[in-house]
DNA sequence: GTGAAAGCGCTAACAC
DNA sequence: GTGTTAGCGCTTTCAC
C-alpha cells in the first residue's frame, strides 16, 4: 500500500482547507460553492480559484446529511435479462439524471428476500425516490410506511396508496388472442411469470377472459406459469410442445419469453409461422428485427419510463399528496410475421 | 400535501428517539445496531424491540460521513443498448449486492461531457468505487487524479496507472477476419464505434494487421467508423452495401453491430450467409439465437464483471496499491451460420 | 459582504 | 456494560 497510515489514504479536502489557503470563512466558501449570490466578486473569483486548483470536491453525504436528501433515485425491477426492463432503466435513467440525481439499479432477479433487503437499504442510504417496476410486493406495509419518507412510483405493480404507472396490458392481451382466434385458433397456449406476480396475473386473466368471450374452453394444460429466469420462454414452450394434443398457437406473457419460444420452435423443427403461431407482449427492439419479426402486443416503454420518472420527481419535491395518481398509457396489437391461420385452414 | 409543515414530512427517527425510549444512551443504541457484541442481552433485546416497533432506519448518510465510506460503487457504462452491456451490469451488479454495495448505474451515452458530470457526481458522492467500460476517458488525469481517494478499475479501457480487465481481444479480431479469408473471402468490410473510442480503436489495428499479414489490400471504403447508437451498425452497413464494389463479409466490432448489419441485409433482399457472411464479436446471448446464430468472437462477459467488480471490492479495503494489477481473459471464435464462402466459389 | 456558531445523525474513543 | 463527548463536512441562522 502507498500510505503506511491508513487514514492518510482517504484523507480527504474539506471546506476548512480552502477556507484557510483563501483567508476566509468557512461559510464564505461554502456560499461560493452553492452561488447564493451573497458573496463579493473578487472573493467568489478567488475562492474558485482555489478549489479549481486544489481539486476540491465538496462532500455530498455531509450536505445530505443536513439537507435531507440524497440526490439518489432506486430503481426496483426483477430481470435485467428481459430487455424490456433494459429499456426502461434507459429511460428512467435518461430523465433522472437530467434532474441532477443518480439512478442505484437493484435487480430483485424475482427474488423477494432480495427485494426486501434493496428496499431496507435504499431507505438508509436515504434514497429520495424509489420507482418498482413489476415486483412482487409481497409485503405492501413495508413500502406504505415508506411513503411517508420517500417518494414512491410503482410500474405494473397496483399498491393501494402508491401512485402508479399502469398500461392497458389487460385489453392487450385480450387484443392479442382474439388476433389468434380470428386467424382459426382454437387451441392457444399461454406462458407466463406466473400468478405471484401481480402484473402478470392480470394478464392471465385477460387470457381466460379472451377464450371465455369466444366459447373457446380453457385448458389448463395449455397454461404454463413460472418463467423465472431468461431462458424461461424456452423451457416452457418445450412442456407446451411435448403435450399429446399441442396448442397451435401461443400468447406470451412478454417478448422475452416469446422469443424462448421461437428457440424451442425451431429446434423441434417447426417453423413459424406456418406450423405455430406466436403473440409477443411489450414490443422490444427485437421484435422487430427478428425472423420472422414478432406480431406482438406494444406497450409504450420509453413513455411508461419517462412518465414514472417525472412522476416521482415531482413528488420528490412536492411531498406526498392525499390521493395518489394512476397514469394509464395504451397498449396496441401490432401484427408482423409471427402469426398465420392455422395449418391446415 | 398531508403534512402542513414542510419540515414535519422527512422528520425521521434519530438513534436519539431510540434511547429515549428505551431509557439508553445513544452509544447503547448504536452499540445494539452495530451488533458490537458490548451490550448486555436484556438491553440488547429490549432496543431491538423498540427499533422494530418503531420502524427506525439508521442514517446511512450520518454513517458514512464518519466511517468515510457510502457503500456505493459507480459503473460507467457507454451504451444501454447495447446487450453486451446488459450483460456485464447484470454481472457486476450481482458481486457487488452480495458484498452490501449498491450500485450506481451511469449510462454515458458515449457523451464526453456527460462522461465527466456523472464521475465528478459519484465523487461528490464519495463512492467507494467506480468501474469504467469501454469508454472514451479523453481526460485520463481527472480519473488519476481520483485514483487516490475512489477505488478504480477499468474495463477494456487502458489507462496508465489503473487496474484492468482486458480480453485478447486483438487476437480476436485477427481470428475472426482470419476465419472469413480462410472461407475465400477478399472484400472484407469493418464496422465499429470509431478511433476515438481506446476499446474500439484495438479491434480496428487488429482488423488491419490480419488483412496485411494475409496479403490484402486495407480499402478505405470498408471501414466504416462512427456508430454510437443502437442502430448505428444497420447505417453502417448500408454504406457498406451500396458501394459500388460491396465487400462479401463483413466483420462487426460487436455483436450489437452485426445485429444492425443483419436487418440491413435482410432489408436489401440478400441473404446470410449466402450473400455475405457476417462476423460479430462478443457472443452476446442473441448471438445463439438469432436466424441466422451469429458466428462470432466470444469475450466472457460475465466473467469479465465479476472479476471487475472483484477487483474493485479488494481495491477498496485495501486502498491503492504500487503496481497496478491487468487481467486479461480470453477471447474465442465461435462458428455458427452467418458466414460461409462468397458467391461463385 | 462576511464570520461565528449551532447543529444534521451518527460512531468511537474515553471514562466509569 | 453503559454513558459522555468530540467530531465527520457541511449549511444556515444570526450577528456585525
Amino acid at each position: 500500500m502507498v500510505f503506511p497510515n491508513e487514514n492518510d489514504y482517504k484523507k480527504q479536502l474539506t471546506i476548512c482547507d480552502i477556507a484557510s489557503k483563501a483567508g476566509v470563512s468557512i461559510s464564505t466558501v461554502s456560499r461560493v460553492i452553492n452561488d447564493s449570490g451573497l458573496i463579493g466578486k473578487k472573493t467568489t473569483l478567488k475562492v474558485q480559484k482555489i478549489i479549481e486548483e486544489m481539486c476540491y470536491i465538496p462532500n455530498e453525504m455531509a450536505r445530505g446529511l443536513l439537507r435531507k436528501a440524497s440526490k439518489t433515485v432506486g430503481l426496483i425491477v426483477p430481470d435485467l435479462s428481459n430487455p424490456f426492463f433494459v429499456e426502461f432503466i434507459k429511460s428512467v435513467e435518461e430523465v433522472v439524471s437530467r434532474n441532477g440525481y443518480i439512478l442505484s439499479l437493484c435487480n430483485s432477479n424475482l427474488n423477494h428476500d432480495k427485494e426486501k433487503q434493496y428496499i431496507q437499504q435504499l431507505a438508509e442510504k436515504r434514497a429520495d425516490g424509489i420507482i418498482f417496476i413489476s415486483t412482487f410486493v409481497k409485503n405492501p406495509e413495508i413500502i406504505l410506511r415508506l411513503r411517508d419518507q420517500i417518494a414512491i412510483v410503482a410500474v405494473q405493480t397496483e399498491i393501494e396508496g402508491i401512485d402508479c404507472i399502469e398500461t392497458t396490458d389487460y385489453l392487450g392481451i385480450i387484443e392479442g388472442v382474439q388476433h389468434l382466434i380470428d386467424l382459426g385458433h382454437k387451441k392457444i397456449g399461454f406462458i407466463y411469470w406466473g400468478p405471484e406476480v401481480k402484473a402478470t396475473q392480470n394478464r392471465y386473466k385477460a387470457f381466460e377472459h379472451a377464450l371465455i368471450k369466444n366459447g373457446i374452453e380453457v385448458k389448463e394444460e395449455y397454461i404454463i406459469a413460472g418463467g423465472f429466469t431468461g431462458e424461461s420462454g424456452y423451457f416452457m414452450t418445450k412442456k407446451l410442445l411435448e403435450l399429446p394434443d399441442p396448442p397451435t398457437a401461443i400468447q406470451a406473457g412478454n417478448d422475452s419469453f416469446a422469443f424462448g419460444a421461437y428457440l424451442a420452435i425451431m429446434e423441434s423443427g417447426l417453423k413459424i409461422p406456418d406450423d405455430i403461431s406466436i403473440v409477443g407482449f411489450d414490443n422490444i427492439m427485437m421484435a422487430n428485427i427478428s425472423n420472422p419479426p414478432l406480431t406482438t402486443v406494444s406497450q409504450p416503454i420509453y413513455t411508461m419510463g419517462q412518465e414514472a420518472a417525472e412522476l416521482l420527481i415531482q413528488n420528490i419535491s412536492q411531498g406526498p399528496k392525499e390521493v395518489n395518481k394512476k397514469i394509464v398509457l395504451p397498449t396496441k396489437l401490432i401484427v408482423r410475421g409471427s402469426t398465420a391461420p392455422p395449418k391446415g385452414e
